[in-house]
DNA sequence: ATGACAATCAGAGATTGA
């Protein structure tokens, strides 16, 4: 199975490119982040035609979710749990039915700057939500992974120039420190359960040409249960959607399990 | 020190992003 998360920073902007890619590295399950659109405006029809299940949290201008699946999807939930005043779109999951029944969940964390400040508290009190839920569902001990835009730098070598993101909400010590808690446990970061060294990321900004300075930082992750983490055969970014015809300023990053 | 770039909503320019 092919799952891939993808961060698309707008579903009109960037449908065509979505589309095309669809077509092009058919994902068996798709993870979107920042749809940028509201459920009824979100573009169901097309992508139900190219065969695949469509699952949205959306919301107006910003942030919004989404699970595009070929295989069926049940028991969806929207909304990370723990704050009910919380009206930010942010994370749905959903179980895939292929041979074995798969929970996925997909998350767009807090961008958190400025930090310090009250969108950084935010980015916070999300990554203790996170880690709440997490520990609810590895429970299970079953196969499940959590995917998507962290807007964490885990490590300086997943950043071009670590330097420059010392003092932001992607990279300081207390994000890093709450990304850990996550991992410790029990995860497996997928990306770097295969690959180590330098000159890995999945985000470019569009200013100051990032891309082709290769200025770049590695935000989108896989973290797979144990379960799940014994399933995974490979786990790639699709570096060069970054390159096509108005990008996103994010690229897919893919997992591939054995189930 | 600032802006560079893109998307959204709205219908100009502010806000958000990372």
């Amino acid at each position: 199975m092919k799952i891939a998360t993808f961060n698309i920073n707008g579903v009109k902007a960037r449908f065509e490119t979505l589309v095309q890619w669809l077509q092009d590295s058919a994902p068996d399950v798709a993870l979107l982040q920042e749809i940028k659109s509201v459920d009824e405006a979100f573009p169901r029809d097309e992508i139900e035609a190219l065969g695949y299940q469509v699952e949205t949290h959306g919301q107006k201008s910003f942030n919004g979710v989404a699970i595009l699946s070929k295989l069926p999807l049940e028991d969806v939930v929207r909304g990370l749990p723990g704050d009910d005043d919380d009206e930010q779109a942010r994370w749905i999951e959903a179980t895939v039915i292929g041979k074995t029944a798969l929970r996925i969940c997909g998350l767009y964390l807090p961008n958190g700057n400025p930090a310090p400040g009250p969108k950084y508290l935010y980015k916070l009190a999300w990554m203790e939500r996170l880690h709440a839920r997490a520990i609810e569902l590895l429970a299970a001990e079953e196969p499940f992974l959590m995917a998507g835009d962290y807007n964490v730098i885990p490590q300086d070598e997943d950043a071009a120039t670590p330097e420059v993101w010392h003092s932001d909400a992607l990279a300081m010590p207390q994000t890093r420190q709450a990304f850990r808690q996550l991992l410790n446990l029990g995860f497996t970061e997928a990306f770097r359960a295969q690959t180590q060294g330098p000159e890995h990321y999945s985000f470019w900004d569009y200013q100051a040409g990032a891309w082709q300075r290769n200025n770049g930082i590695r935000i989108d992750h896989f973290l797979l249960s144990p379960e799940c983490a014994d399933l995974m055969t490979k786990c790639e970014i699709q570096a060069e959607m970054r390159g096509r015809e108005k990008p996103s300023d994010h690229v897919p990053v893919w997992l591939e399990l054995d189930n």
